[in-house]
DNA sequence: ACGATGTCTTGAACCGGTTCAAAATATGCG
DNA sequence: CGCATATTTTGAACCGGTTCAAGACATCGT
């Protein structure tokens, strides 16, 4: 690739440049007395075409101030863009708000990077907008978030018939590709381990199970989920306890709806009843850093006086202050299958789990005696 | 917009489907015994078929299987993405890693949003792929950052006759259309805001001055810098430092690497020296909670021991403990003036400054007595 | 019943390149 | 020098839609 022209200026009048003062391929090639496939060539194939030539035709086109091969026409004939669309039922800055998505991007694009791929952003937060947003999408294959409660993002993303892949296993649809983390094994090894440390008074700080509400919920709640990481990380907690022979009744289950004030709220609930935990199960490292944050504001010391666990193991759970002990989803691998779905050109199939992996920090110790 | 089909299953055979078993909306057409043009007007404008006629060809288009108006047909005509490009000379990650990109993102990938449209990220780290990256990218319109350093960027960008601007002003290239804050009276209200507290034992935390090197920097050097950013904010401190006769010899200034390795190593010195100063004059946000990490760890006492203001306002450093005093750029304001530039469609010229706002938190405080 | 006034459809031009078989030219070899 | 082989160049087909002037058809008022 050499075709960088220095000073592109407008000059009309050689040629037959348009009008409208835009120069194609076209008007190159006849203002270089050579013919359109040659001058194509020049830039995309410069190794086909004589030295000479090829001078020439870079000299005369930089003169006409052409802008290089647009990227449109080289498109409808290469049917191939070389870019990840990425998609979520949230706004844009959601990839860069949310850790876990912050931390999954990352990943995505180190890859895309490292392949020379580019990496788009698509908003399909509105239904109105779905369609047209996956629609016009300039992508080789889409990598989803969300799914649950995003029939429509998938059902849409189908329709495009191009490769995808969705993030987060859940709903019943096993048509639906997809990657995940088995929530259950993972949440259950996450109790175990408080349970391991002595810890017989629990309670859990939950992700979001439904479109709203918070406060504390019940079995049947749980159950009900509309979304599915949530619900299975609460099935895996329930296994260690009652391996453990603990009540399921007896650990509480507060519903944030995973926002910094809904989760101090939840805090005060949870810190402010009769019985107070030893121990957190929190369903995310981002509540679970709020927690903690809510515990030191109010006097209270971590891991001394309570324990918190978290899930993800997004960066910022590493570098807290205390770091934070969690369930570390692969992330990298993750990422990597994502990419290889999307632009592997064909259609990925099935559901891929991976496991979680217990990364014991600062944030847990032994129950006071 | 309303050509959303449920099940899509490619059935050849009808029409007269591709050998390859792609569906065009030529093939939808003939199928449909329509033209070509009402059917292109079924998916496009839909309100300018007779009713009858658009869901007869709705249902051929279901039964053949295919899958809307190809994005690269329509594109070609219509010439237009309706998406940014955001290119930076880092790695793709950068945009989800440093806070200031981040923030940066996040405000423009929000107006984005609110105005449907799309946000690519691409990469011009290495020299061999600027060309191709920034050529490729299937865009209206480029931000680019960091463009210090960025000649190549900034000139393959020009080649591509695509409105574009940059982030950061500096060098002395007054052809580049840049917007950017005005890092010397931000860094004097900063500065001006210690010595008003009282302070006139200080140091500076700088950002990277050029390509390599770290530790204690003199006056030539600041003034050789390659990054005008760094640049300018030093001259805003000694601005203030002179206004308030205090030598500018006085005042270490020690140069980062902008990592936490570096910082801290910084810190090191500057707190082993043998006057440490009462409070550090940091460039950036992303240092400055470096910093403080590093004297918290060492058992000193942020604004007690040291005061420390920041410069940028990124969002981490409202919610850091202690909340950070800083110097807060006008994100919202940049990022639009970024979108309008790139997704104008007209070329903008000349620089924009804009001013930076001082946020006083809880890292400032008068030196002990 | 007739011209006027919409409302739909059509057909062809066009968007801006890439590709590939075939033709033209250059090079190598005996 | 003549033929076989490499290297370049050409021309036309093709990628998959959108657009718009002009034609077809339907509706309305008188």
């Amino acid at each position: 690739m050499c075709y960088v022209f220095g000073m592109v200026a407008k000059i009309s009048g050689s040629g037959g440049v348009q009008p409208d003062g835009t120069v194609k391929l076209r008007d190159v090639a006849k203002a270089a007395g050579v013919s359109q496939g040659t001058a194509s060539n020049v830039f995309s194939k410069p190794d086909l075409v004589r030295e000479e030539v090829r001078e020439h035709v870079l000299k005369v086109a930089q003169e006409m101030g052409y802008a290089g091969p647009s990227i449109t026409g080289r498109l409808l004939r290469q049917g191939r863009v070389n870019a990840v669309g990425v998609a979520a039922i949230e706004p844009l800055s959601y990839f860069f708000e949310d850790p876990w998505a912050r931390d999954l991007l990352r990943h995505i694009s180190n890859i895309c990077d490292a392949q020379g791929a580019g990496v788009a952003l698509v908003s399909a937060l509105s239904d109105e907008r779905v369609d047209w947003n996956i629609q016009s999408a300039v992508v080789d294959g889409f990598i989803l978030l969300c799914v649950e409660g995003g029939d429509r993002l998938v059902e849409v993303t189908r329709a495009r018939q191009l490769p995808y892949v969705a993030l987060a296993i859940g709903g019943d649809d096993d048509s639906i590709p997809a990657i995940g983390v088995d929530n259950v094994s993972g949440a259950r090894a996450a109790a175990e381990h408080l349970i391991g440390l002595g810890h017989r008074n629990l309670a859990v700080l939950a992700t979001t199970f439904g479109l709203e509400g918070m406060g504390p919920v019940d079995e049947a709640h749980v159950r009900a989920a509309m979304y599915s990481t949530s619900r299975d990380r609460a099935l895996g907690y329930w296994e260690a306890l009652e391996a453990a022979g603990i009540p399921i009744g007896s650990v509480p289950i507060y519903e944030t709806r995973e926002t910094r004030a809904s989760t101090q709220a939840m805090m005060e609930l949870m810190m402010g009843a009769e019985t107070t935990p030893t121990a957190i199960l929190a369903m995310s490292d981002k509540v679970a850093m709020w927690a903690v944050e809510w515990l030191f504001r109010h006097g209270m010391n971590v891991p001394g006086d309570v324990s918190i666990v978290g899930f993800d193991g997004v960066p910022e759970a590493e570098v807290a202050t205390p770091p934070l002990t969690t369930m570390e989803q692969p992330m990298a691998e993750i990422a990597q299958m994502a990419v290889d779905a999307a632009l592997g050109g064909k259609q990925m199939t099935g559901k891929r789990y991976l496991e979680t992996r217990l990364v014991v920090r600062e944030t847990t110790a032994p129950p006071r005696a």
